[in-house]
DNA sequence: TTTCTATTTGGTATTATAGCCAAATACTCC
DNA sequence: GGAGTATTTGGCTATAATACCAAATAGAAA
């Protein structure tokens, strides 16, 4: 693993990990369905405001939402709408999984 | 935000957590070549092997891998091979962010 | 059985992440 | 300008992730 390669492999590991948590995938599917302020989030996040930002900010920072101030609100959506691509293959190993499990259960 | 969300939020979550590391990105890249044994993966990382088979076994909790043992080694392999379509939409984002920042300072 | 080899597991130190609160900003409206 | 509102930032604590070393395990070969 040469530097170009593992740069290359830290600048997509950086954007994974920005959505691997649990809040920010929220964040992603509710801005699938269009634009949110933050406000609107947090309510339906139900965390403290400053968590939701950071969170908005984490997925701002890897490029994979942009905000737009218009008066008070800031408003989020998603920039690259391609990573609701992923949910399919996830699901797939989560049922492979269970899949798996039941096949376990079943042997013992 | 209700409980069954959640869990299934945090379900994709750990899926995508264990491919937030770039030795994991790597790993994963390589299996997608083929199977490989833990030490030829530990020859190309560099790190000490047992690093090496931790991140293994994150992949392979996570349901992204699949283990072999035959003989003295154990050989690993993709077990989903959509997880490899991610990689066009997160090259995208890279690419997208480069092109932002050229325009920032193009701005300034 | 004993020895050797590949891999995993346990322990531990270091670093990163997540959450809350309080304080700072930025902007609107009076 | 001053008050009020939405959001962000800084500080702190608790928890989780990473990496290494050393020890344990599993199986192959002698």
């Amino acid at each position: 693993m040469n530097a170009a390669q593992l740069e290359q492999l830290e600048a997509r590991a950086k954007i994974i990990k920005a959505l691997a948590h649990s809040t920010r995938l929220f964040i992603v599917n509710e801005l699938s369905k269009g634009e949110r302020c933050v406000c609107e989030l947090q309510e339906e996040i139900g965390a403290d405001i400053s968590t939701v930002s950071k969170h908005l900010s984490v997925l701002k920072n890897a490029g994979i939402v942009v905000d737009d101030k218009r008066g008070l609100q800031v408003y989020y959506r998603l920039c690259c709408p391609c990573i609701l691509n992923f949910f399919g293959c996830i699901e797939n190993v989560i049922q492979e999984n269970a899949r798996k499990q039941t096949a376990l259960v079943r042997e013992a």
